[in-house]
Formats: C-alpha cells, sequence, structure tokens
RNA sequence: GGAGAGAUGGCCGAGUCGGCUGAAGGCGCUCGCCUGCUAAGCGAGUAUGGGGGGAAACCUCUAUCAUGGGUUCGAAUCCCAUUCUCUCCGCCA
C-alpha cells in the first residue's frame, strides 16, 4: 500500500502510474473520503479535548476534596456525541483505506512505460539454444513415455491441473530442490527457511494476495487459513509488524515450499503438461533492505537465481517487465525465461521483484537507523530461485535425445546419486 | 477436549480502592562529559499513528497498555466476547 500522505500530494503521479499500468481506478472517491475524514477528525478531536479537560477538573476536585460542581448529565450526553462520531469516522477511514489497499505500487523510473508483454525489454541472453535435428518434443510427451510423469491418474485422484511425479521424475524433483537450496545458502548466503504452507488472512494481506486476489487463493473451509501462493507469503511475514535494527539488514531467506494456486481465469491455458498447475514447489528468495541498496540489491537477488540456471546449463533470457504487466505491488521486476524446445519458445522460470516500502507498510515491518530517530519501512524483494517444476520441464525439453532418452546435467548428477541418463 | 494462569514501550518488568501514568524501575540504544587505551563512572535523551501550526529544528492537540465491544464525566486498571501464549490432565503424528 501506498503512504496515504504520498497519495494525498502526489495524486497527479498517481493517477498518471494508474494510467501507465493499465489499470482501472476512480481516484476521485479518494479525494473526497480523505478530506472529509479530515475535517470530521479535527471536530472529533475538538470535543474530546474538551471532554479531557473538564474530566480533568473533576478529578482535581474529588483530590482535593470539594464538590464536584460539573453537570453530569451534560457531559453524559457529550460523551455519547463523541461515540457517534466516532464511529462515523472509523468508517471513513475503513473506506479509505480499503481504497488505499487497491491502489497498485508506483513502478521505478527504469521500468519501461507499455501496456503489455509485448512492451516488455529483454536486458540480456545466456546459453546457446542446442541445435536439434530431430523435432524436440514436449516435456509432458517425455515424462510420459519415460514414465516419470503421470497425468491421468493424477487428474483421478485430484483433478485437472495436478501431477504425479515417480521414480527418476520424482528424484530430479527432489534433486533440484536440494540443488538450488544448497547453492542458495552455501555460497549466496541465504537462510534457509521451512514455514507453515498454510496462513492466516492478516500474512495474505500483508504481501498483497488480500483483499484484491482472494480468488487466486485456496481457502481451507471453516478456517482463517489460506494455502500459500508462494513462499513469499510466509517468509515475508516473519517480521510483520516488527522493528529491526539497522545492523540486521540486509536479511536473506531462501524457502522451499510447495505453492498453491486456483489459477482461477487461466481456463484452457497451458493444459497439458507441468507449466500451470494447481499445487507445484518452488524455492524462494526474499530479502529486507534498507531503501537506499534495495534495486541493487534486486540485480544481484535476479543474478542468484540466473546461477541455477547457468549452472544446469540452460539458455534463458532477462526480461523487465513494463508498468502494464509488473505485478500490483513490485515496483520492479525482472523475470528470468527459460528456453523450451518443445514449446521453442521462451517460458517464465522466475520473477524477481522489488516492491520498496509498498509490502512492508501493510505489513508493519520497519526498523531503526543507527542514527537518527525514528523507524522507516523497510524494503522487500523476492523472487524465485526457481520454480522447480518448470526446471525440471526445462531439463527434459533441452537434454532430450533423438532416441527419447533424456540426459542429466552435470551439475545435478551428484544429487541423482550419479545417474547420468534417463531412459525407458 | 477438560482445569487454571497470562497478554503493558526495542527488550525485561511495575501499575495500589478507576482520575496529570504515554505509562515507575531496569536493560539496551543515542548524544555529551570524564578517565592517556579498554572497562567502569556521570549527565541528558530515547514509542507509534493521525490532525493543526512552522521554511525548519520544533510546538500543539488527539489516539494507542493483545483485538473488538460495554460500564463511567473519566479505564492499562471494572465487565463481556474473540485471538494468542503458558502450566496441568486427556488424546495424538
Amino acid at each position: 500500500m501506498l503512504d496515504l500522505k504520498f497519495v494525498r500530494s502526489n495524486l497527479d503521479s498517481v493517477k498518471n502510474m494508474i494510467k501507465n499500468r493499465a489499470y482501472e481506478l476512480d481516484l476521485q472517491r479518494f479525494e473526497e473520503l480523505d478530506r472529509e475524514r479530515r475535517e470530521k477528525l479535527s471536530v472529533l478531536e475538538e470535543l474530546r479535548h474538551q471532554r479531557n479537560q473538564v474530566s480533568d477538573e473533576i478529578a482535581a476536585m474529588k483530590k482535593k476534596g470539594e464538590k464536584v460542581s460539573v453537570n453530569l448529565n451534560e457531559m453524559k450526553e457529550a460523551s455519547i456525541n463523541i461515540k457517534k462520531k466516532e464511529k462515523e469516522i472509523a468508517q471513513f477511514i475503513k473506506d479509505l483505506n480499503q481504497l488505499l489497499m487497491v491502489i497498485p505500487n508506483m513502478p521505478h523510473e527504469s521500468v519501461p512505460v507499455g501496456s503489455d508483454e509485448k512492451d516488455n525489454k529483454v536486458i540480456r541472453q545466456w546459453g546457446e539454444i542446442r541445435n536439434m535435428d530431430f523435432k524436440p518434443l514436449p516435456h509432458s510427451e517425455i515424462g510420459e513415455k519415460l514414465n516419470i510423469l503421470d497425468f491421468a491418474r493424477a487428474t483421478k485422484i485430484a483433478g485437472a491441473r495436478f501431477s504425479i511425479l515417480q521414480g527418476m521424475g520424482a528424484r530430479i524433483e527432489r534433486a533440484l530442490i536440494n540443488f538450488m537450496l544448497d547453492i542458495h545458502t552455501i555460497e549466496h548466503g541465504y537462510t534457509e527457511i521451512l514455514p507453515p504452507f498454510m496462513v492466516n488472512s492478516a500474512s495474505m494481506t500483508g504481501t498483497g494476495q488480500l483483499p484484491k486476489f482472494k480468488e487466486d487463493l485456496f481457502k481451507i473451509e471453516g478456517w482463517d487459513y489460506y494455502m500459500i501462493p508462494t513462499a513469499e507469503v510466509p517468509v515475508t511475514n516473519i517480521h510483520r509488524e516488527e522493528i529491526l535494527k539497522e545492523e540486521e539488514l540486509p536479511i536473506r531467506y531462501v524457502s522451499y515450499t510447495p505453492c498453491f494456486r486456483s489459477e482461477a481465469g487461466s481456463y484452457g491455458k497451458d493444459t497439458r503438461g507441468l507449466i500451470r498447475q494447481h499445487q507445484f514447489n518452488k524455492v524462494e528468495l526474499v530479502k529486507f533492505t534498507r531503501p537506499e541498496e534495495s534495486y541493487e540489491e534486486l540485480e544481484k537477488l535476479t543474478q542468484n537465481a540466473e546461477e541455477i540456471l547457468r549452472r544446469l546449463n540452460l539458455p534463458y533470457r532477462v526480461v523487465s517487465l513494463c508498468t502494464g504487466d509488473i505485478g500490483f505491488s513490485s515496483a520492479k521486476t525482472y523475470d528470468l525465461e527459460v528456453w523450451l524446445p518443445g514449446q521453442n519458445c521462451y517460458r517464465e522460470i522466475s520473477s524477481c521483484s522489488n516492491f520498496n516500502d509498498f509490502q512492508a507498510r501493510r505489513a508493519g515491518i520497519r526498523f531503526k537507523r543507527k542514527k537518527g530517530k525514528g523507524t522507516e519501512f523497510v524494503n522487500t524483494l523476492n523472487g524465485s530461485g526457481l520454480a522447480v517444476g518448470r526446471t525440471l520441464v526445462a531439463i527434459l525439453e533441452n537434454y532430450q535425445q533423438p532416441d527419447g532418452s533424456v540426459i542429466i546435467p552435470e551439475a545435478l548428477r551428484p544429487y541423482v546419486g550419479g545417474v547420468d541418463l534417463i531412459s525407458a
């Protein structure tokens, strides 16, 4: 959420931002609500002031043992009046907050302006696309032929958009998780977190999934619990309503979790294979930084995610999302897109974002400077490092052989007991 | 699931019969002094949101002692509900 005062005093740039994001929101109501709230508030505070003064007088009289020469009936009425006004204002504040909650973040000045993914900017490319003198198969076919992926039975036991990994499929998935966690903890200095996979609504609100994106979430019936759509939610909320010390920053966490998404609104998209599932595994990087270092940390975080693809020798490119394609809470996002021969295109495998203080303000994550008064909001960042299922997809498709077998990337072999080839 | 105890500032912790208690005391932290270094010592300061004023340092009002309601002229203090934590019993991966 943006700062109320910032919105108030930068209304034009906020409106412009909403336009650039190709977003629909009328700020007319904001201006009205904000103005009325302030007017009513000062009336209320004056009334409270009067009441407090009289109460103090009563206290003083009683202390001195004097008779109380105040009309208590009048005071009672005044008090009732105050309560009435308090309720009115509470409603205004609630409305104003609700509106503030659905205003997206201000994109960084370096973010390309554009309406949709066509206007995203390719920043760099890495790796060489393998020249295949045969027709590359999509991963779903490769996997089914090798008997390591089973979609039909997954549909039976759960439904569409679920999958079963078996044998080497399951083993590679597990190996990838360990591989990624090892690199990020040992080499990149992140602290490993294994959080709850369900969280309460306060956490979902803190990171911005609620109230706006409720329909994307799975909720536990009868409980205030939601299945996490990404580790970002529990991990960022670790420090919700906390005041951190400046010297603790930056904090770097890495967390493996399954992720659960309803994929409402994507019917018919990526129906085959592992690309779009209700449940998938992901290793997530999360950072808490000081404001002045967050963009530098975004670059580092992105490179940390890229490192996984390089070790696995998977060709990819880095894309800076434009204003129309960037996420609601994000100020700047790099997508990592891996080459998939089976689809003959690049597909997102990681999304690395700087949220500035947008999440921190919602979640109340602050820090205190060593020098200087008061507290400031930290900046939060996160990025996939990487989406595990899609990494498996990329390996199957990029390392497939004409005979249907799949070579295991060298870097991964120590994690699968030295096996170097999957064949039927 | 049954019985009980509790939730106060960055942390620990006090709040008596409701009335200058935004909140004692301690720790931590910041600034200054002192000591030829370190440690110790001395002095001052040190919550957050919101409204108004000021160019600013800052001043002022208001709210906040888990959350929400209630009683009262007035509540951290009394009542009710909720949430969470802890102890004991039961159950259990």
